[in-house]
Parts: C-alpha cells; structure tokens; sequence
DNA sequence: CGATGGTGCTAGCAATTGCAAGCACCTAGC
DNA sequence: GCTAGGTGCTTGCAATTGCTAGCACCATCG
C-alpha cells in the first residue's frame, strides 16, 4: 500500500473527509477482499455490509468495531468518518502528549518528534 | 468535586468499570442537576435517558455525544463505559493518535507501542 | 384547598438497524 | 450444457432505539 493511498483512502477524492460508506469500501477494494469476505471477516452480514458501503444505512459503534477488525484497522478511523470522534489534527496529538502526567519531559520530546517526522513523510511523500 | 468522588464516579461502587447508565447518574448527580434538567441540556428525552440510567436502553453514539454535551464532559469518556472505546482509549494519547487521519496504521501502532513502553518505563522507576 | 411547577417513570408507537432468504449475474470445470 | 462456487444486491421481517403522551408523587404559594 503506497502512501497516497493512504492520504486519498483517508481524505476521499474530493480531499474532505470520506463517508464512511465509502471509506469501508476503499479500504476493502485497498485490501483486495471481497464485500462476502469482509463480511465474514468481520461477522457482519454481506447484505448488511452492502447497505452501509452504498450509504443507505447507518451502521452502530459496534458493527463499525466488527467491521474494523475485518480490515485490521483502528475502529477509531472508523469512527472519525462515521462522525463518532472527531479528527484530531496535529495539535491536537501534540496538545494530548504535552498534557499527560505520566510522561517525562524528555519522552514528550521524543514521542512529538517520531510523531513529527512520520507526519512528514506522509506530506512529501 | 474531592478527588475520591472523581475515582468512584470513574470505577463505580465495586471498583470496575462502572456501566453507562450508572456512570452517567453518577456525574449527573455530582452535577447535582435532575434528570429532567440534563436531558434539556442534552436534547435527550427525559424518559428515554432515565431508561438509559436504569440500564434498559443502550444508547448509540449520538445520544452519548449530547448526553456528554449536557454534563460538560468529554463524550470519549462516555465511549469508554459504553464500551466503544477500549480503557486505553481513556488515555487522549492514544485516542487521539488513532483518530489522527494523516497517520497510517502502522505509524499509529509504531508510535501507541513507544508511548506506551514510556508509560511502562516510568511505572517501574 | 387548588393551582402550579417540579420530580422520575410507564406504555405504546414510529423509525431505524441488522439479519435471513433469495435473486441475478459471472467464471470454471466436467 | 449443467453444476458448483463466487460476486453484490433486493426484500421483508424481528428487534431495538428514541420519542410523545400521560401518570403518580412531591413541594410551594395564594
């Protein structure tokens, strides 16, 4: 999977960010797994999993948990396009790692400059 | 608010993971605001969050985002009782690591992985 | 006392969610 | 040609979710 995949899995085409209809249904055709393999994988029925890939329903927490361990990706993802959480930007993280008691001050550096540099690669690449 | 109030609002009378319902009588009440105050607050109907505290409804998402909205807290922390976000998704890192949509997967489990080894690090010196 | 405003809950209903049964179509093998 | 196995979708249904209307109870005020 190249990594314009990535940015144009998570953004959609339009650059905003995907449905999650459509999200699911790139990130299987990315993973080259049919709607009935997913399905199985995932535990959720194929007609079912059809209907939310094509927007004409609206799939709960869980079976976007379910459908996440399908694809083998966060369910968090899941939730950002199904609007559960919201899309946390680079502050953010930042904003979090800065924030918490149980890092020194010297790990925070670390952790933001991995976290920065991995952020960069995925904008020049 | 005491800080013992605070744990056991977190963990519940028996010390585990409180249930939704009970979690979010519990800040209610710390709150001190009535049933039917919160669910004005929160665009929820009285009647249905009061099933919601007694455990006979489980709510979707969008009703903990304005039940959450209604008690001033984050809806992330309602997720965790609801079980749609794991314990660690009570930690903001990691939460907002996941939702972070420029990051590919494997960034994401590289970046959880150090963070939390620094965790572990500190919890034993 | 009655009226008003507050409290939390019951019951029934409409809309939504997730499923099973089945369909049409395609490909490969005998 | 027929069978078997695969693909994605349609349809109807049961269960669930969230609501409205209404109830019983309490406290306060004129």
């Amino acid at each position: 999977m190249r990594v314009e995949d990535v940015r144009e899995a998570a953004l959609g085409k339009s650059g905003t960010v995907a449905t999650i209809g459509d999200f699911i249904r790139e990130q299987r055709e990315l993973a080259q797994v049919s709607l009935r393999q997913l399905s199985r994988l995932a535990g959720v029925s194929n007609p079912y999993l059809s209907q939310i890939e094509r927007g004409l329903r609206k799939p709960s927490a869980e079976i976007l948990q379910q459908i996440a361990k399908g694809l083998r990706i966060s369910a968090e993802q899941l939730y950002v396009h199904a609007g559960i959480l919201s899309d946390r930007g680079a502050s953010e993280v930042v904003t979090a790692v800065l924030a918490d008691l149980g890092l020194s001050e010297r790990q925070k550096s670390v952790l933001i400059e991995v976290y920065e540099s991995f952020r960069r690669e995925n904008v020049t690449a």
